[in-house]
DNA sequence: TATGAAACAACAGAGAC
DNA sequence: GTCTCTGTTGTTTCATA
């Protein structure tokens, strides 16, 4: 895939408010709408873009407790059988697995500390997890493109 | 902010695709266009909408590395020092105040192995930071709604 | 191959009900 | 909440460098 500025000055546009008209990030970034929308649909065609969504302030909506769960498992754990563990429960946004000593980094959004312990414990229930270790969120210091946006640093390497 | 079966049900559709027209998410909720739209004006009025946003793979755009970096910090730094030193990197893009031993942690991504260490330097370099401790994103195993989509569950507590 | 201009269809927005 | 109208926008077609 390659982009050149113009690409990645549509994407910018598009992240900071993915609402915008074609006719709009033509003026920013000097082309017509017919020309912004045609890269618009190759950059969704080439994988670029998987889609539009709505930004979110979990706050608001009662999600007021935020931590990440460390993960320990058995041996002969496949990432799989974590995925399929944790996908069940609604209250993990993201989960990754890592270097170091524990195995995957799970994030959760709770209502409050009783729901987190609560997702704590579910997960901890796993067969597959021998323990788990957590860290809460204090306070988000930074979230690129507001809270929960498009996970990518905005320009290219 | 209170939030009925029908406001969770439109923001779901917005979440799952945020370009779908008011007709089409009236069509699933049991709803007229219009109706949609009052209701998500009064969502972002209320703060639980933040905006409209593009969802990208970073692989695709070349950030084919990506990580969380725990940072260490002296006595008597602020919340306000961490942010204000990590803001300037465009490869950090989410980062919180945490409990446990580490002070904060960050998420990254990086082209490569190289630039990943190349930012490791350059945060580990803030007069503020004593030290770091690093985790490498094996494979990302869930991110709901897509890779860098909103971080939040998806449902109310 | 990428673009701009024009034409059409679909939609958002605002009002009355 | 719905229905209706109007201006705007998305989308396609066509011509062009």
């Amino acid at each position: 895939m390659r982009l050149n500025d113009l690409d990645e000055r549509i994407l910018h546009a598009l992240a900071e408010d993915a609402r915008r008209s074609y006719a709009d990030i033509g003026a920013l970034v000097g082309l017509s709408a017919p020309a912004v929308k045609r890269r618009v649909d190759r950059l969704r065609a080439e994988g670029a873009i998987t889609g539009f969504t709505v930004r979110v302030d979990p706050a608001a909506l009662g999600w007021r407790t935020e931590g990440f769960i460390e993960i320990y498992c058995g041996r002969n754990t496949s990432p799989d059988d974590i995925h399929r563990g944790l996908e069940r429960l609604p209250e993990v946004v993201a989960a990754s697995t890592v270097t170091g000593d524990a195995d995957a980094v799970v994030q959760v959004f709770a209502a409050d500390m009783r729901h987190f312990e609560e997702v704590l414990e579910r997960i901890a229930s796993e067969p597959y997890v021998e323990r788990t270790k957590s860290v809460l969120v204090l306070s988000p210091l930074l979230r690129r493109y507001t809270a929960g946006a498009p996970q990518w640093p905005g320009s290219r390497p």
